[in-house]
Order: C-alpha cells, then structure tokens, then sequence
DNA sequence: CCGGAAATGTTATTATTTTCACAGGGGGGT
DNA sequence: ACCCCCCTGTGAAAATAATAACATTTCCGG
C-alpha cells in the first residue's frame, strides 16, 4: 500500500479511453510503446503506472486490450456505477447533464437542482430539475456519492456545504474559486481561468 | 531563466484572484501567511511561488494588495488583452461565451463558430455565431491568438488543425482526447471524465 | 530445441517540487 | 536609539516523480 502519484490516475483515465478505443476497433493486444504514442507519453511511464497496481501484460508480448482495460476500469473505481447530481440549470450544468462521456463510464446523473423556479420540472435530456430546497433529502434518499457544482461562485462554498451535511463522498466544481470541505469528502476543482492562465503564461514565457 | 513549474503558474492565478477580492475589499497589505489560508495552501509555497519572479514584499510588513495583484496579473501576461475564438456552440460552448470570468481576466472572445447552419447568424451574450468555413479567414484577419475548443472529439483534431494552420498560439481543449500540436502551439486539455475517475479512485482507494 | 527479437517489470538514477529552517530587513513602541 | 516582534526571501534538505537502463520472460522461426 504505497502512496501513488494523482498524475498517475490522471493517466490512468486516459490510457484507459485510449484502449476502450482499440478494444472497439477489434485489436486485441497492445504494447506500452503504442499506448505511449497514442497517449503522447512515454513507454517507461506507461508500463510504471501500470506497475503500482500489479503485472497486467506478458513479457515480449505485451497487454491484453480487453484484460488490460477491464483492470483499469476496476483500479479507477468504475466496476460500480456512481449516483450523480449536478447542480446548477445553467449552460455548464446543462452542458455537464448532456455529457453522454460521463453516462458511458458509469456515473448515472439522477437530477439537477436550481433555485430558477421557471426551470424547475423540466428536465435536461431526461433528467428533471429539482428545487434547490429538496438536495438534502434527494442527496440522502438517493444515496448519491457525487455532487458536480455549476453555479456562480458567490454560492459555491454554500451549496457544498449542504451536499457535505447530506453525507455526498465527492464534489467536482466548477466554480472559479477555492472551497473547504472536512477531509474526508473528497474535492476537484475545475478552474476554466486558471487553464487559460497557464496558457497566456505560456505564450509570453520567453522572459523569466 | 530557469524552469517555473506549471503547478506555480496555475497557484499564482489562484493568487491573483484571491489578492484581487481582498483589493475590492480594501485591504491594503497581506501576508504569505493570509494567501496561503485563503487559498488552501502554505506560505513557503507563496512565497517560494512569487520568489521565482522577484521581490515582491517587504520584510517584516507582507505584500501591497494592489501592487502584488498588479505583478501577478503581468507575469501571467494578463497585462495585454488576449483574442479568443470559441468552437461549437452546443451548451458547453454557450457557457464559455457567457463565462464573465473570461473578460474580466483580458479575454475578449470574438466569435463563436459552429456547423449548424440553425445556430449561424444567432448570438450568444452579444458574441456573434459564425460558420465553421470562416474559422481560418477569421483567425487570420482578427488576430486570434486563443481557441478554445468545445466540439464532439470526433471533430477535436480536425478543428485543432485548423485553428493551427491559421496561425493560433494556443488551445484550450475541452473534447475528451489526445489532441496532437506542433510544438510552437501551446495546449490545454480540460478532462471532465478524467476529473471524474480521479475523486472515484480517490474513494475507492484504500485498497492500494 | 535453440537463439534472437520483442516487450514487460523493476531497480537505479536523475530531475523536479515541496517543505523546512533561518538569516536578514523593517517597523513600532518605549 | 534601541529592542523586539514580524514577515520575507532563500539555501538546504526532504519528498516526490519521471526517466533510463537492464534483466527476465515470451514467442517464433529454423
């Protein structure tokens, strides 16, 4: 049981997209060096990643497609499906509900919430909005695990903290700014400026 | 000239916007002690983060708010504004386009593009939809030096490009795969699936 | 059945990033 | 003017992560 890096389950993910995309294609056996290159990484990281979880391939062989994404699926916590709420009607949470990527990899979006009453009763792409008063008791009665938060940063931190008292295990948000949650509740942010930041960073980055 | 981790380009932005909200308060100074509390993170690591750029505080005293934010915002090349073009103007890309984040931070987003002759000729928050043809002839002729990308990954690589062949410096990637760029064009990809497996991993994680 | 090519798993090395500790500069009170 | 507290900047140490190198295993052809 040692620590592992989180770029590694970044990777993870990834490699496993890639070869759900062989396996697709009917290819049955891979090599690290073609996962590298489908992946823009490099061979040596593949086969470590890989390594912190066991042996998956054959030497002089390779890793079998099926095998192999399978097991990545399991490592990543995807052989059970995951109960989801998004909250927030807007573009983004509408964008988030639409998301077939997420319905494909085992995450079931079972409402939105709003506090739009002319939005409340419908639904996005099946899935009915909710008033923003009945998250508690969906979150608890549902027993979802997961919270996407899509609202305007002025309510973030106030809205996780509701899903955190309704007993949820994970928030991925969207809100641009940072959040506190108690440790055990497991937190990502998705900062849309920060990655532009980086770039702009990047382009004028001939002076440091 | 030495190298500057990403992680610190992506923490000063997180500064920036930290120091920015204690400037509309009218807070006139601060401590790596205070950013580091309102941003989850350690004042070593503020002030190692800013020391790569310089001396930007006083001993004894902490930093001036504004001229800190003032400093933050041009190593982040924030300092001029930035031309943006958004690609596919579904629900993820409509959210970007509204996003007030953006224009607040110097990116001005002049177009959207899109394929679906219904959504040409329409606007989203003021910014016009154009057709996907003109993307190239537009990039060209505006000056576009950002594209951000929020089409099916069926079309990412495609529109990525494109968008290079016109003569864009840098991509924000929202489509769920491996986008491949010369190496002069900078990019991004934004993994919303990715950021998902990482919190179930994260759950599950007690195995390993 | 043997030898070579191929590709993994693993250990060692190198590079990078974070954390720690403290010296140095600054301001305010007496 | 001096002392003491405060907080930055920084060099060293520790922790973490990426890369490289290689020993081992497998397959295949002759």
């Amino acid at each position: 049981m040692q620590k592992i890096p989180e770029a590694t389950i970044g990777r993870l993910s990834v490699y496993s997209r890639y070869v759900g995309s062989l396996e697709k294609k009917g290819i049955l056996t891979v090599s690290s060096a073609e996962i590298a290159e489908g992946v823009n990484g490099s061979p040596a990281q593949v086969r470590k990643d890989l390594a912190y979880f066991g042996e998956f391939g054959t030497r002089g062989v390779g890793y079998n497609v099926e095998s192999l994404n399978q097991q990545i699926i399991k490592i990543l916590g995807l052989s059970i499906r995951w109960n989801v709420v998004i909250i927030g009607a807007g573009n983004l949470g509408s964008a988030l509900t639409q998301y077939k990527g997420f319905q494909n990899r085992g995450f079931n979006t079972l409402a939105v919430f709003d506090n739009d009453v002319n939005k409340v009763g419908l639904k996005i792409s099946g899935v009915p909005i909710y008033p923003i008063d009945r998250l508690e008791e969906f979150v608890k009665k549902e027993n979802i695990q997961i919270g996407i938060v899509a609202v305007p940063f002025q309510y973030a931190q106030e809205v996780v903290d509701r899903l955190v008292k309704a007993g949820i295990k994970a928030v991925l948000n969207f809100a641009p700014c940072v959040i506190s949650v108690p440790s055990q509740v497991e937190i990502r942010n998705v900062d849309l400026t920060v990655n532009l930041e980086i770039l702009t960073f990047n382009m004028g980055a001939n002076k440091f």
